[in-house]
DNA sequence: CATGGGATTGACT
DNA sequence: GTCAATCCCATGC
């Protein structure tokens, strides 16, 4: 497989984000096909870039096709693709794996932080790669990645393998943001199970009320 | 220099 | 459903 190049990623970031569904990550001896992501954009206040040029959001403004990698709530490295022409502060937020290689060191990096409750069960295959954090965790993604090459460095990002059709790829709002809140820009693999449920139920049910009986 | 707010997760009521 | 953990950095005095 050859890497994705920083012409895949300087084009517009919802393409990328749409495109990226079905790529592989990999780190090592550890990877994953990417089951979810959000696009993020300085024309829009949720992203980190919206601020304007600062020392965090430099990477953001730079060249396309790097790790963006900022620690979120204290505690979680979160992984992000940078897109758009330098200039442009846009990225996409890997947001959901699931697992291609290496899952006995995953459950080995997943499980180091768990509490003696739960250290008896092996985490199942779609609880190590469901979330933005736990991916990073499971991959070994530490901030020390930010501004690297996802074409030539530690953490790289390969194409697809197979056709994706346009109904196999479902768009929503993002998750976990506080503004913008109503753009459909995270996108998921219809049906995968490891794409994190987030705080939203992205595909209602019929309540009662509206059921036939 | 002090403060405040997260692109989350996991444990617990 | 509620809540704490924990650190980077933007902002404001």
């Amino acid at each position: 497989m050859v890497p994705l190049d920083r012409a895949f990623y300087e084009r517009p970031v919802l393409d990328v984000a749409r495109e990226l569904i079905g790529c592989t990550v990999r780190h090592g001896a550890t990877s994953g096909l990417i089951v979810e992501t959000e696009a993020y954009h300085d024309s829009e206040p949720a992203c980190h870039a919206f601020v304007g040029l600062t020392p965090r959001t430099a990477t953001l403004f730079g060249e396309p096709g790097r790790a963006y990698v900022y620690r979120s709530y204290g505690i979680h490295a979160l992984l992000n693709a940078v897109c758009e022409p330098e200039g442009v502060g846009a990225a996409v937020l890997i947001r959901a794996l699931a697992p291609r290689s290496g899952l006995e060191l995953m459950r080995a990096r997943r499980g180091a932080s768990r509490n003696a409750r739960q250290a008896g069960r092996p985490l199942a295959e779609h609880e190590l790669c469901s979330g933005p954090g736990k991916l990073t965790q499971a991959l070994g993604v530490e901030l020390a990645l930010n501004g690297s090459s996802l074409a030539s460095g530690p953490v790289r990002i390969f194409g697809r393998t197979r056709r994706w059709g346009a109904e196999e790829i479902l768009a929503g709002p993002r998750i976990g943001i506080s503004k913008a809140v109503d753009l459909p820009w995270r996108l998921w693999a219809a049906d995968d199970p490891n794409v994190s449920a987030g705080r939203l139920t992205v595909t209602p049910a019929p309540t009662r009320a509206n059921r036939p009986d």
